[in-house]
Formats: C-alpha cells, structure tokens, sequence
DNA sequence: TAGACTAATTGTCCATTGTACAAAATCTAA
DNA sequence: TTAGATTTTGTACAATGGACAATTAGTCTA
C-alpha cells in the first residue's frame, strides 16, 4: 500500500487537512449479498442459508461473503453464491449498498446487495464451504435474519416488483413455451395482485415480442390453450421505443 | 485480528475463506461521491469540482471522498459535499456502487453513488480543503473527469430522469408559489422533451396537491399566469395510492 | 354419446386518458 | 386602440383500461 496522504479531511477543521495517514482508510471490508428469489408456480421463495460461522452461526442469512481485495463486485457476487450454495449461471442485478457502521460485529463492512429471479425447480443448491444448510423460504414466513439483512430482503423484493414490470426477468420463472394463465400468474405472484384474465389477455397480445405458437397445451382437463414464446430480438426493438407493462 | 499473510488472496476455487486470513480483507476503503444537478431556468448543470490532490489532480470530478471509518454511508455524503464544496442540507439519494477493481490508482477503493436535485441560484458552492475549484458544468460539455466518475454521472442523470415522474424532487427547483409554464419547464429540460402546453396543464390540473392560488404572476409583458403551490400533506395522501406523472 | 365441467378465448360497453390542434381571454407596450 | 405575447379553455377523436358476459373447445362421467 502506498504510504500516502489522504484526500479525505480531517474531521476537526483546524486539523491540516493532510493529517489523517491514508492507511487509516484502508481497513474496511466489503461483502455481497444475493437475493434469489425462486419463482414456482404461484409461489414466491427466497434462497437462504444457514451459516456456519461467526458472527451470527447457526442463523439463517442471504447467502453473502466478504468481496476479495482483487475482485470486482459482480464477479464476486456469483463467485460468492456458488461457494455457498453450489449454483450459478444466475444473472443477478446491484439493488442497493449498505453501510450503516455497526452492521457487522468484525468490523467496518459495508454490503452490496444484489437480486435475481430464479425457477426454484431449475437450481438444486446445496451448502458448501461454510453454509450449513440452504432452503427455500416462503416469504411469508422469512426467520430473523443474520445482520440487516432482512432490510436487504426487503428492499431486493421491491425493486423486484419494479423489475419485473420493466424487464423481461420473468423469462427465467416460464417455460420456454407457455401459457398466457402460467404468465399471469407468475404477474400476480410478484405483485401479490388478481389481474382480468380477458383484459391480461389483451395487454399481452399487444406485446408483439410474445409470439403465439400454433402448438396447444398438453394434457389438461379443459380447453387446452395456445402456446406463446418469447422472442428476445423482437424484444430488443420494443425496449428501446421505452416498453413497459405498467400494471 | 489474525495475522497477515504476505500475498493477494487466491481466487482459486479450493481455497474456503478460512485459508486467508481476515485481515487480508479489511484492507479496502469506500468513497462516496456526489452529483448534485442544479436546475435554473431551463438549464441543467452539474456541480464538478477540481481536484487539488493527486490522484487526478487537476482534473474535474464529482465531489466525492473516502468515507471515515466511523462514518455511516448517508452521513459521509453530507459531509464530503459540504467539505470540499460549502454547500449543506442538500438531500441525496444514492444511486449505485461502483466497484472496479482497478478504478482507484490507490487501492481498493469503491465508491458509492448519490445523487440530488437542486436550483442552483439556492446554493453558494465555493471551495474549500483539497477542491481548487467548484463550478457548475452545463451537461452538454461535461470535460474528461477524474476516475469512472462520468459512468457515475450518466448513471445518476438516468435514475434523475426516473425519479423525476415518481417524487416531487422539483419541489426544490421551483419557486414555492410557481406557474404551470415554469413547472413545464423544468419536466422538458430534464426529460430532454417538449410537452403541449394545454396538455401538459390538464395533466398537472388533475394533480390535486398543486393548488390553484387566487395570485397572479407580476410584471410580465403578457397575460399573467395564475400561481400555483405544493400541498405536501394532500401529495403524500395521492402517494399512498401510487401516484406517478409518468409522461 | 350426451351432458357436465373447466378453463381458454373473444367480445362488448363505457369511462378515462392521450394527443393534436384551435379558439378565446388577458395582460403589456406602443 | 391595436399588436404582441402567452395563458387558459375547449373540442374532437383515437387509444386504453377495467368490469363483465358470451362463446368455444377440450376432458370427464354417467
């Protein structure tokens, strides 16, 4: 480390303002934070993990590690959730930073908390390094959580309901080819809301960029229904017209 | 704290976080910095400093600095703003975290993002500690900035443009009695937009926390507008209800 | 095989909103 | 008194949104 001044002020203002050694800056840690939130037909789930470590052993958290000195915070955001909880491949977006002082018992540790949505049936996470368990928590049943993480929690799900009104997340949680009523439902489990089925039907049709297919459903007791696919180019046109659900 | 050991961490996937020592990781600093954006009458700035300290001397950048060990990230916003550019009690948001490895000549440094919206006749930035300079930057010719520092102003002028149809931010650029034409003028210098005058005043009629005075406009050469005032109890009743101006 | 059942699909009505554009009103300045 | 400038109101029509009903096309059961 560079023995250099600060560019940081002191905190008296009669203090010269190069005063304060840099090195005192260089003691702080850095951690991530994942929320998965796993989608399964009609049910909302967030991937938690049981630590096996110090500070908070034994409770259940969001599966989270100190970000190395020489990694990115993306990098280290799936590099963290697969030691944990054996997965990856999952896409996962920055939600918020946070840094109140005393959030961490070790020391100073500000934490990026980053989100993604997930089918709960396509990932088989198991614990590894120092995660004692994983499992899928309903949300409404969340356990007090380890550090603030329940804030984290909370603030991943809203951005999620934002989320999913503005960007296709929801193609990870539907098959590749669906139903219009598998598509409503995963809408009105996010945003805990009943939609028409007639006029969800319409809005969705206007979506050029979902494709009905001339295939039907399989095996079910009724009217089988059409099937649609999602199509990522025609997708991409639309959002840059400015595309959005807007529920 | 555990002992040191000499050498970066591996990212070695055999390696479990008990093989490096603690200590390995509390060598990081945050930083945050500011973008505070100063409306006036149909202009957009940008409140850039110089810097008077290495790295980046000389060059133009956010007001920004590393966050003391003590200090709560939200707290550390203030103060840095106040420090080196005398202005206060300007309301920020933060916007994103930025954490490149190498974006920080002096080690692991991250930085987290905050943002404002403020008229710029209301404040008086003048330099002090390290920053040579303040100036408000028109965005139209934004110079070569210090570090990724113009990825944290384009981030922070897209989430602007967001925050603008979703919170009475504007409250801060308009006089507290105003007429529709100003309050118009600000939507399309920040949105980059031209609405329908008749238009654009049904829809702000339709608001019912921006109440009609019985006051007209003063000395103009033309008819004079009627005035309008911010009612902020009735907003946060409409907020409730997820009120949006969504242009 | 007919009718019951279930859910998909289509259609209708009506109030609300968005948009383009025009007309009228009200002040100042000359 | 009139021109100029801008506010304010109005109008017409298309697009959208939401409540709700009708029709359709399968399976299931008697």
């Amino acid at each position: 480390m560079p023995k250099q001044k600060s560019g940081a002020p002191a905190l008296n203002p009669k203090n010269d303002i190069y005063s304060i050694p840099i090195d005192a800056f260089f003691k702080s840690a850095f951690s991530v934070d994942c929320v998965i939130f796993g989608y399964h037909e009609g049910e909302l789930k967030v991937l938690l993990i049981q630590r096996g470590v110090e500070p908070y052993e034994n409770f259940w958290a969001l599966p989270g590690d100190l970000v190395y000195p020489h990694e990115d915070l993306d990098v280290s955001a799936y590099r963290v959730l697969k030691d944990l909880t054996s997965i990856e491949d999952v896409k996962m977006q920055q939600v918020h930073t946070f840094g109140q002082v005393d959030r961490h018992p070790l020391g100073r540790v500000i934490t990026i908390g980053y989100m993604a949505l997930v089918e709960l049936s396509d990932l088989n996470p198991h614990p590894s390094n120092w995660a004692k368990q994983t499992k899928w928590h309903s949300l409404k049943k969340i356990p007090k959580l380890a550090f603030d993480h329940k804030s984290i929690l909370d603030a991943s799900l809203n951005r999620l309901k934002i989320l999913l009104q503005e960007e296709p997340i929801w193609v990870k949680v539907i098959p590749e080819k669906f139903t219009i009523t598998q598509f409503q439902l995963v809408f009105e489990t996010i945003l805990e809301r009943k939609f028409d089925k007639g006029n969800f039907r319409k809005k969705i049709q206007k979506a050029k960029f979902l494709k009905k297919l001339s295939e039907m459903e399989q095996n079910v007791r009724h009217r089988p229904s059409l099937l649609y696919k999602f199509d990522k180019k025609l997708y991409d046109k639309y959002k840059e017209m400015g595309f959005d659900f807007d529920f």
